[in-house]
RNA sequence: GGGCCAGUAGCUCAGCCGGUUAGAGCGCAGUCCUGAUAAGACUGAGGUCCCAAGUUCGAGUCUUGGCUGGCCCA
């Protein structure tokens, strides 16, 4: 016997004893080990979550899809790992433990300790872990959790070090010096992929600066830079030898050279307009030539060539600092330079700027004076063209942005700190060099953990040359990419990225495995074996610990071939080298080859795709092309990110982040993974409770309504499973109808997801719900009301079986086509109505896909007959409206035509579903001849009379003479007539239907109806007793009686209603559960009613 | 400045390979049903499919060029 089910269930709560019930028997462990010697494979590999905070609601979203697709190919009888997979190093572990420990700056961990800092990292992560364990468990998320991977393992790490190994013997891993984004804060170098998750837009303060030439009287550059700090480094100017410089005299006999172009150019004049990456409250930017007129005013004296420019020697801003006459530049000395005692000073000319790497001109008109100030120790450009030019560099800031020494009165003092910027500034007006200042909005990099300002500083870090990215490449474009322009996407940025920087001068991470010598040479570590034999100090301390910092530092190794001794270069590892490796330390690839072959390459990866082209997917790619020589996956299917309920980001500081426990909790998961999946996944995803609500009243709760509406009758009337599960073969033609929906959906949902389509999955699902549930459940609901139970075989009503038969056969089927989607009520449900079957699995997830036929022409002729019967029900009630005529009047006649063919054995099905539908005495079709409006054809004169002008008359008179039907006709199958030699199609026409006496017409694009709107007497005496129902009905729900009570009705009214009550009597009081329905005449009533214009007083009573 | 994606009803979004009069949900107005009942159904109003040109018998759909927004890269 089934269990009865609650209408109106607590979902959240139903779900929470399901995973009870589900730990209890075990039955994920059942799951999977499903397929386990199938012979077919489907390999997923999980990209790492980062174990560092709970879930929010937007991991949520990616694990649907992971555990979607798992359940799909496990459903399809592939063997899988169902391995998921915890991030653990990485700056954005340590930011947290610094915060809980109320830590500022880098140096305080190395007062803190290392060791005991690096064992914090290590326990955030495995109580993270934990954390996202148990909420992913709640969302029904299905993997082997005891065999989750961690990206801090040894094997990970070591497997690492194999890759970088074979990079370097490759010759692909060197240490470069460059210029690199810097956070003080952090104390290290921004990669190219992090730089991009933190710009911001912010007002600096820029500056107008005048740069003396030298051997002229009074002339100077003027220099504009957002960054004045920098100043303190210049080394030279940059012009554009293409460009026009104007030399513009002021008032007071000052000279200035500025690009001609620049002198009016209205800076950022369109994002002031418009407001766009503007920043509120800055004022709008003032052209040179005000700056100019500001100053009494100014001529051009002359113009002259970027080119007359070069070589012109200047004063810098600073060149009282020590660093500026040290040869070879500073704190980096450049040897070459040393030797010829060039420094700073020496250098200060005036360049060509050239072009950059992608031909675009580095100095241009426009933004600034068109004069460029370098600082090759400040900036990754200026860097570059320094090195071009031959010029030394002067790199003033320290690992915390400080200015070091030879910057004499700055040393110590942070160069994003506002009040370094104000000295400088000051100094520079003191020297009367500062020409002008100003709040300049752009998008500037900043650190994304602390929001700090980055700066840019020459430091040495370790490099992946990617020069072989082609091989990569390869790769891109033999996998098949979800959305596809994804491919794309991966291509621009392999095309475009630098060198992979893998170094970053932290704690937390994987150890870089590269040890340097005194000679400057390097060595890269493989494995831990191969450690221990080129150890010579520091293994005892080392050995039993991770391969992390502190421990591995001790490590002192002999090099192989010149046998001098080294240390660790004693920075850590991009974390992304971390996540791309798993293709390998999670399938054995150094211990068990035969395992790894099995697993590798996968069939799928999945993350979001903002930011992934540039972090997992390039590395897994990267790390794979590399090591396996093949393409590491076939397919990547990504999403977009989820939104509020507005479309704003969530964020915690604005309050609008839902956390997935709330949400849990509180809406339920079942509704959170369909909201997740019929989502078009390349779409930003809104999230919230109003959302989330409309999903549970569109699809879970009419799922929940049906299912609850079969089983409480199947209880009352004793139906029981059938022996075997197979599809029922009735005779009833909505039972027949109601199958092929459902093998088609099943179908489709299959089709769906194996091209990765979970959304179109989902809305074919919520489609044949809704036919379930509007049409198939509503029309039949009689049949399961009728009476006889079913418990013993005799007098058993074969159509009232067949109808149970039918609606429980669609349940479980759709409980299993459901249940990759919402993991609980689908099995809540399949459990329920299985308990008895003696062919049930312990879970709905232990089954298998359904697998359906074609449909056949037949039934495909079935289908367009019960859509026919739907779209007349449709137009036969519009038409209703129309004329005003209730639904409960019951009318005489409705006629439809149809231009698709209909198989005239379905015909008879469809006049009695729209008969009950439309409560309508007879229905019929009509022949295409057959007249049922009257129809009007005009000239569409404000379309023909510009096309015909004159002959406009004409035609008018032609059409009088024509006949009207025949036209219509005509101008419907060949679309043109031809009148006077006019082609005429159509649209040059205005058709008009007028209704014919006594009915009311109706048309869509495949249908014509009409209804007879005229009623007879006994038509109306019906309608009548309908109406009196109705108001009995509404009445006992005033009075508060249940649906089963019985009553007696006394009643006063007129002969009219009293003779249609005598005459109505038994239908009346079956309809309204009276016992006894009893006139008494009086003059009031409590409740009084008119009816067709006859009034009538009613009370009821229970009857006992 | 370059690339990608999008622009369809008041809102959120479907619309396949080009094919009659462009759809859904929500919201709004109204009606019905009362044995799925703190549900449910139906009907209606509401659209220059961003703009322009082109290809075509036919364009929301394809092409080109603009405009607007988002993302990515400089």
């Amino acid at each position: 016997m089934f269990k009865e089910v609650n209408s109106n269930p607590d979902f959240p709560k139903l779900e929470n004893n399901l995973l009870e019930k589900w730990d209890k028997n075990n039955t994920v462990k059942e799951y999977r080990d499903k397929n386990i010697d199938s012979g077919k494979t489907f390999s997923f590999i999980d990209g790492p979550i980062t174990a560092n905070n709970p879930m929010g609601v937007h991991h949520a979203w990616g694990r649907t899809y992971k555990d979607l697709f798992q359940r799909f190919y496990t459903m399809l009888g592939h063997e899988q790992r169902y391995q998921n997979g915890f991030d653990c190093q990485g700056l954005w572990v340590e930011v947290e433990v610094e915060k809980a420990l109320g830590f500022k700056s880098k140096k305080d961990i190395q007062d803190f300790g290392v060791e005991k800092f690096v064992n914090l990292c290590k326990e955030r992560v495995n109580k993270y872990s934990a954390v996202q364990r148990d909420q992913s468990i709640r969302l029904g998320y299905w993997m082997d959790w005891e065999d989750s991977y961690f990206t801090m393992s040894d094997e990970n790490n070591y497997s690492i070090w194999g890759f970088l190994k074979q990079m370097n013997e490759s010759g692909k891993i060197y240490k470069g010096t460059d210029v690199v984004p810097w956070s003080g804060r952090s104390g290290t170098s921004y990669s190219q992929m992090e730089i991009i998750e933190g710009r911001k837009l912010v007002a600096h303060k820029s500056v107008f600066i005048k740069f003396k030439l030298k051997n002229k009287n009074n002339e100077y550059a003027l220099v504009w830079t957002t960054t004045p700090w920098t100043l303190t480094s210049n080394v030279s100017l940059l012009v554009n030898k293409n460009l026009n410089y104007a030399k513009c005299k002021l008032k007071n006999d000052e000279i200035y050279y500025v690009a001609e172009k620049n002198i009016k150019y209205q800076r950022l004049e369109k994002e002031f307009k418009e407001k766009r990456e503007w920043v509120e409250g800055v004022p709008k930017l003032k052209t040179i030539a005000q700056l100019f007129n500001e100053r009494g005013g100014y001529t051009v004296e002359k113009i002259i060539k970027g080119s007359d420019m070069i070589g012109w020697e200047y004063e810098g801003p600073y060149d009282e600092f020590k660093a500026t006459k040290i040869d070879g530049g500073f704190p980096f000395t450049n040897e070459k330079l040393k030797d010829e005692k060039i420094n700073a000073i020496k250098c200060h000319k005036i360049y060509d700027g050239g072009k950059d790497q992608e031909g675009n001109d580095v100095v241009t008109s426009g933004e600034g004076t068109g004069i460029v100030h370098t600082a090759p120790g400040c900036g990754d450009i200026d860097y570059k063209i320094g090195q071009k030019n031959n010029l030394v560099a002067l790199a003033p800031l320290d690992e915390e942005a400080n200015f070091i020494e030879n910057f004499d009165w700055l040393k110590g003092k942070n160069a994003t700190d506002s009040k370094t910027i104000e000295l400088i500034l000051e100094d520079l007006k003191n020297k009367d060099l500062l020409f002008y200042t100003e709040l300049y909005p752009h998008i500037y990099p900043h650190c994304w953990r602390s929001g700090d300002e980055l700066v840019f500083r020459l430091v040495d870090e370790w490099y992946i040359n990617m020069d072989w990215r082609n091989d990569i490449k390869k790769s891109v474009d033999e996998i098949n990419w979800v959305p596809a322009w994804g491919k794309q996407r991966e291509h621009e940025w392999l095309n475009n990225m630098g060198d992979w920087m893998i170094s970053k001068k932290r704690f937390w991470g994987l150890a870089l495995p590269i040890w340097q010598f005194e000679d400057d040479s390097f060595y890269v570590i493989g494995s831990k074996e191969e450690l221990k034999k080129l150890a010579v100090e520091g293994w005892k301390e080392f050995e039993g610990n991770t391969p992390h910092r502190p421990w591995i530092d001790k490590i002192k190794i002999k090099h192989p071939k010149t046998g001098l001794i080294g240390t660790r270069v004693l920075d850590v590892g991009n974390p992304w080298l971390d996540a791309g490796i798993v293709g390998f330390s999670t399938l054995q690839y150094r211990t068990n080859k035969e395992y790894w072959n099995k697993w590798f390459p996968a069939d799928l990866i999945s993350e979001s795709f903002p930011g992934q082209f540039r972090n997992w997917f390039y590395s897994y790619l990267t790390m794979g092309t590399a090591i396996s020589k093949k393409t590491p996956t076939k397919n990547i299917f990504s999403y977009a990110l989820v939104r509020d309920e507005s479309g704003a980001e969530m964020h915690k500081s604005q309050g609008n982040a839902i956390w997935f426990d709330d949400a849990a909790e509180e809406i339920g998961v079942d509704v959170i993974r369909w909201l997740y999946t019929r989502q078009n996944p390349e779409i930003n995803l809104r999230f919230g409770p109003s959302i989330a609500n409309e999903i549970r009243r569109q699809v879970i709760i009419p799922i929940w309504n049906i299912y609850s509406f079969f089983t409480n009758y199947a209880i009352l009337d004793k139906f029981t499973p059938p022996q075997n599960l197979k599809s029922p073969n009735p005779t009833n033609l909505m039972d027949k109808w109601i199958l092929v929906e459902m093998k088609e959906t099943s179908e489709m949902v299959k089709e769906y997801l194996k091209l990765y389509q979970p959304d179109k999955a989902a809305l074919s699902v919520e489609n044949f719900i809704n036919l379930l549930s509007n049409w198939y459940i509503r029309r039949n609901r009689r049949r399961f009301w009728k009476s006889g139970k079913f418990e013993n075989n005799t007098k058993i009503d074969l159509d009232k079986y067949s109808a149970y038969e039918t609606l429980y056969f669609v349940l479980i089927t759709l409980s299993k086509i459901m249940s990759p989607i919402i993991p609980f009520i689908t099995d809540e449900i399949y459990c329920n109505l299985t308990n008895e079957a003696n062919w049930k699995k312990n879970s709905v997830h232990l089954e298998d896909f359904p697998a359906f036929n074609k449909k056949n022409k037949d039934d495909e002729q079935l289908q367009i007959a019960t859509r026919a019967a739907m779209r007349i029900s449709s137009l036969g009630r519009s038409a209703r409206s129309k004329s005003q005529i209730k639904v409960r009047q019951p009318i005489n006649n409705l006629l439809f035509k149809s231009k698709q063919q209909i198989d005239p054995k379905y015909l008879e099905m469809i006049k009695e579903q729209v008969k009950d539908e439309v409560n309508v005495k007879n229905v019929n079709i009509v022949n295409e001849n057959y007249k049922l409006s009257e129809t009007n054809i005009t000239l569409n004169k404000s379309v023909l009379g510009p096309k015909l002008g004159n002959k406009m008359g004409d035609l008018i008179k032609e059409l009088n003479n024509l006949d009207n039907d025949l036209l219509i006709k005509n101008l419907r199958e060949k679309d043109y007539v031809n009148i006077n030699n006019i082609e005429l199609s159509i649209e040059d026409f205005n058709i008009e239907h007028y209704n014919l006496e006594n009915t009311e017409f109706i048309e869509d694009n495949n249908y014509e109806v009409s209804i007879e709107t005229k009623l007879n007497p006994s038509l109306i005496d019906e309608g009548s007793s309908r109406e009196l129902i109705h108001n009995i009905q509404n009445l006992r729900k005033d009075s508060g009686f249940n649906i089963s009570d019985k009553i007696i009705m006394t009643y006063s009214s007129d002969e009219y209603l009293k003779n249609i009550i005598n005459k109505f009597e038994s239908h009346i009081s079956q309809e309204i559960l009276a016992t006894n329905i009893i006139f008494e005449k009086s003059e009031t009533g409590d409740n009084a009613f008119q009816i067709n214009n006859s009034n009538i007083f009613i009370s009821l009573k229970i009857s006992n």
